[in-house]
Order: C-alpha cells, then sequence, then structure tokens
DNA sequence: ATGAAAGCGCTAACAA
DNA sequence: TTGTTAGCGCTTTCAT
C-alpha cells in the first residue's frame, strides 16, 4: 500500500507539498497539485487515517451507544444520527450494550480508547451513572439520548409528562381500572419515569394508581406470563380494562398473548403504547400509542454533539454550555385503533 | 491526557515494558507488573488505540455498510454481527448508504481509509459492482450481508428459490391472478432475484407471469399509488388476488393502503411478504411472508469474516478458498393470516 | 526481565 | 510556494 512518501517521490516534491496538496489544494501551485494528483492515483494512494489521527487534534470519530437495534426506536434514531453527520465527514463508532451496565462501562472506555471527538450515549440508568461525571471529566463531548436527565446534556422527551398525559386520554376515553405494563423497572430510568407518569395521571382523576406489572423483557415466555397474570386478576375479579405498555414492543406482544387468551382489543381490552413505532400505524387497528420523536431525537443530540465539538476549539468550557442542559422535544398523542370504551361492566 | 511514557517515568521503568504490562502481563516481573498497574491507575492511563492501530498490523475495526436501518431486517443483521464480534475485542464503524450506489463508493473508501480489518457489506447491486474486485484485489477480508451473488465471499438466503417457494404456496391457495409488488427493480439486486423466483413459481404452475408493480420506497404518496394502481385494474377487469411484496415493510404499506381502498386481507386480497420481521407474528392477521433468519445472517458473515482476517496471518490466499464463496442459508415459508384462498370469481 | 531506539503515516511549525 | 524536521503514542526488534 502506497503511502505518503511514495506519492512524494513520484510527485518529484517532498511529502509536506503531497500533505498540503491532499488538505490545502490552494497552498500548491496548480502544476505541482496536478503532479501530486497523477501520482496519488497513479499509485491508488489511499491516506491512512490513523496517521492523520494520531497527529492531530481531532478523529472524526463519534461514538455512539445504544441498549439494542432490535427495538425500532432506537434504529430510528440512529438513522437521525447519521442523517445529522451526513456530509461532516465524521464516522460513527457503534456499541450496543443490552441494557447491561457492565457492557456499558467497557463499550465507552472501548470508544474513549479509540480517541472519539464525542459520546452519544443512551444508558440504563442516567441518574445513577458516576459514568458520566467521569467523561464530564474527561472533557469529552457527550450528549445522552432518550434518558432524560435535567441536569444533564441530553435529548430527550419529558417521559414522565408525556407518560401522564397517554394515560389521561385512557381515562378521558372511561377507564378506570389502568394497569401499567413495563420491562424491569429497575432497568430504565425511562419506564421508571413514564409510571411515575402513570401515577400523576391516575391521581389527577382521583384513581389509587396500581403496582406496575413487570414482565422480562427478554424472555421468550412472555405470552404465557401475560396470559397468567390475567387469569389471576380474572379470579380477582380485578381485571384492567386497559393497559399502558411502556413501550410498543411490548405492546405489540402484550396485545398479541392478549389475542391468545381470547380478548379482543380493544373491545375487552384497551392498549396504549409508548415510541410511536412506525409499524405501529401500519396495523389494524393501529397501536394508540405516545409518539416520541425518535429520528429527531437522534438528529438533534448529533447536532448537539458537534456543536459541542466544535465549540471545544480555542473556546472556554462554559461556552458550551448552552449544551450542557436537556433538550426537551415535544411529545404527541396517537389516538389508534387499540384505545376505546372500557366494556360495560361485567355481572 | 497521560502517556505510555508518564506511566513508565511513574513506575520507574521503560515504555516498553509499561507495553508489555499492558499487552503481555506473563513477560514481566510480577513486581515490576504492580508498579506499572499501579501507575496506570493513578494516571487514569488510557492506552491510545491509534498509536498502537498504527504501529501494528491490525486495527480491530470492521467496517459495515447497510442501505438503512429503517428497515429491520438490516437492524437485525447488524444484531448479530455485534454478537458474533462480542468479546473478540473488535469495535464496529457504521455506514448507512440509502441504496444509493455513490454512497456506497464513498463510504468504503472512508472504512478503507480508516484501515478496517474488514469489511461486511450489502450492496444495491452486488453484480455490477467493480467495487468488489478494488477490494479483494486490496487484500482487504470482505463479505457481502444479503447479497447473493454465487461466485462471491456472502451470506444469504437463496431469494430465487425463496420467492419462487412462496409464490407456489399462493398458488396452492388457489391463486392464479397474482402481482409482485417491489421497489424500483433495477435499484436492488435482491429484487431482481424475487422477481425470477416469481416467474419460475408462475410458470411451473402453467401461469402467465404478470409485469411487476414497481412503487418507488421512500415516496410518501405510497398508499396513493397503491389505490390508484388498484382503481386501473379494476377497471380492466384484471385485479388480482394476490400480492407477492418483494419486502415486508412493503408489505405492511401496502396492507395498509389496501384497507384505506376498503379491500379486506385477506379476504379479498391476500398478500405475502419476503424477510420474516419479528413484528409480522404479532400483527393479525398475521403476515405470510419467506423468512430469511436475518440474525443469523449477520452473524454468519461476521464469524466467517473473522475467520477470513485471522487466516490472512502468514496463511496464502488459497487458505480461505472456503470463505471465498457463497453460504446460503436456509429460508422458511410463514403461514400467516394474510393468505387465504382468494374469493370466488365476480360475475 | 528490561531498556534503547526505530519507526507506523501523517501534519504543522519553521525555514528557505 | 516548497522542503526539512519533529513528533502524535505505541509496539517491537535487538541488545543487555
Amino acid at each position: 500500500m502506497a503511502d505518503i512518501r511514495d506519492v512524494a517521490q513520484r510527485a518529484g516534491c517532498s511529502i509536506a507539498t503531497v500533505s498540503r496538496a491532499l488538505n490545502s489544494p490552494r497552498l500548491v501551485r496548480p502544476e505541482t497539485l496536478a503532479r501530486v494528483q497523477a501520482a496519488a492515483a497513479e499509485l491508488k494512494f489511499r491516506p491512512n487515517a490513523l496517521g492523520r489521527q494520531l497527529r492531530g487534534e481531532r478523529t472524526g470519530l463519534i461514538g455512539v451507544m445504544l441498549p439494542t437495534l432490535g427495538n425500532p426506536v432506537f434504529a430510528d434514531c440512529l438513522e437521525g444520527i447519521e442523517a445529522a453527520i451526513d456530509g461532516t465527514g465524521r464516522r460513527l463508532l457503534l456499541v450496543t450494550t443490552q441494557y447491561d451496565p457492565e457492557r456499558e462501562r467497557n463499550a465507552i472506555e472501548t470508544l474513549l480508547q479509540q480517541r472519539v471527538d464525542g459520546l452519544l450515549l443512551t444508558l440504563a440508568d442516567a441518574e445513577h451513572s458516576a459514568l458520566l461525571d467521569d467523561i464530564a471529566a474527561e472533557g469529552v463531548a457527550c450528549q445522552l439520548v432518550y434518558n432524560d436527565a435535567p441536569e444533564r446534556p441530553c435529548v430527550s422527551v419529558n417521559n414522565r409528562a408525556a407518560a401522564a398525559q397517554g394515560v389521561a386520554m385512557l381515562i378521558e376515553a372511561g377507564h378506570r381500572d389502568i394497569v401499567m405494563v413495563t420491562g424491569a423497572l429497575h432497568a430504565s430510568d425511562r419506564a421508571k419515569r413514564r409510571y411515575l407518569g402513570y401515577g400523576d395521571a391516575m391521581q389527577a382523576a382521583g384513581l389509587t394508581p396500581l403496582p406496575a406489572f413487570e414482565i422480562d423483557f427478554n424472555s421468550g415466555a412472555r405470552g404465557e406470563r401475560v396470559r397468567e397474570w390475567l387469569a389471576q386478576r380474572e379470579r380477582d375479579g380485578a381485571r384492567p380494562t386497559a393497559l399502558f405498555c411502556s413501550n410498543d414492543l411490548l405492546a405489540l406482544g402484550v396485545m398479541r398473548a392478549l389475542r391468545e387468551a381470547g380478548l379482543r382489543v380493544p373491545d375487552d381490552m384497551s392498549v396504549l403504547g409508548f415510541d410511536g413505532l412506525g409499524v405501529g400505524e401500519l396495523l389494524s387497528p393501529t397501536l394508540a400509542t405516545v409518539v416520541q420523536p425518535s429520528v429527531d431525537i437522534g438528529r438533534h443530540a448529533a447536532q448537539r454533539l458537534l456543536a459541542q465539538i466544535d465549540a471545544r476549539v480555542g473556546a472556554t468550557p462554559s461556552h458550551d454550555a448552552s449544551l450542557g442542559h436537556a433538550l426537551i422535544l415535544p411529545h404527541e398523542i396517537r389516538r389508534g385503533g387499540t384505545v376505546s370504551a372500557p366494556p360495560r361492566r361485567r355481572g
């Protein structure tokens, strides 16, 4: 593989000139430029980014850490990120963590070793993460994605308020027995906030919040679990009329379980999701959900990160103060076919 | 940021010893090792991967290029890739191309400049891509993903046979008027092969293959297009009874358009997809589709790539000959609720 | 078991 | 406008 020296030799100039010809063509005489370009082409010279990165101040690398790509909400966000960095000459280093805090630690360390210019992270729990302070201390640009930690640089929706609004919509539709279904609550700060929002809405309507129904997100036997739980509630005469699922994927799984249990949505049970996955609109009935602008979340986070990185040039740390706090994007309630008035009371 | 020299100084040894302590601890006296580790910890030393990569033979970087993450089929594949490289100490450099051949060129060039050890690619059209020969000539390990190019190193299903089998299933169900719906045919070699498979199945049953109905995948007004087309066919008295969509996402969009046009699936029109997206099983009716093992495709491709990379150590090029051809994974027909017998003939 | 020294490929002063 | 040169941080012979 030809290196810059080979090109210099072939073009009959010094390596400095080659470097200039490639990076600042205007600093070199047209004739020389042409010779260099010709030489480079003939030798199929491909600049080694590592050399440049090692030397320079920036690598052009952005580290992205997400829980999983199996949930389209994150894939969508990543599309937004890609869109934002497109044309900036940056590249993405991607890691997924499967919601595992230890993997989060390792991943970040790895990204930092690669000397990324900045980090875009979704953490399992942003509140209790000492990682963030470390990162801040390193002086590496960083934006959280989806985590809404008021005091941190992040881009998200207001999960609590959004959830509350969604549940309020259920209440308005006439529901009083509403249960929130979620993955392991301790594993996600977003789920926790959404549960708080659920509580807010219930109380605001004079209703008593019920304990969340937690099901292991990774378990294959989710349907089974849901059916058991339903049967149990049935026996207790306490079957809810509406389910608020902490995310759309979960909602889809729950709906399937309901179907298998012989319950119709929304006639026997209303279902509300959270995320606003595109597929939700393609179903029939369409999935009612709290929509967060995933692509925009990614896009904005990336834009803020880039601004933060650029600001680091000779700017005082306080200069990017505006990027140091949360950017809360608007959510939206998507009324869908999976929510209707509750069935008339049995008995 | 502390560098290896700082650590050496603090530990009272040379930088060579620090390097050894970090990379081959057994080559250094336990006492020295301890001192180095202590020094590294105290200084929060973080090895600079760029230095190592520039010096060494390998970067540990894998370049991944996919059309989009908006289609879960690729996100799933990426999950498989991640799973395969997990624990190997490699990192992923990710780029999406939106099916744009020019972006493909640039992306690959970029990845090569970063000196990735290997490439995992899904190309718009693998057959007519000179890129691949270039890459092969560079001596960079490379596996195609999803593209089934018999003579290339790739991992995929047999798109033609799989499509034929899916269409055969429609025929068995009693359909004779079957149209294939697809994005721009010229933009994807997979769509082309699936159309060939459609033709195979039709002819095998003594039926005449019909021209494909191509709709712009990126257009927002897809529903409108579908409705127009349907109306047209209606006027001609040639409305098909079944639609074979070249992928599941398209199938979902088409189903929505059908619904909006007042047609019921499967009562008025059967729909068959291709991909086997997980969400397809959650719908009701469940989406009938030709399932490809996306996660496994990714996983296998990554595994083969790693093997190829490892083989490059002092092995003759012919050694990885076994990785130089296609790996065709089994597909599967998922019978779903969106396919039934055709409605009785009108009139 | 450890150290000295030579680069990996590139950029950016500094000189000319 | 161009060339010389000194590294960026690390690994790896080759000595000791």
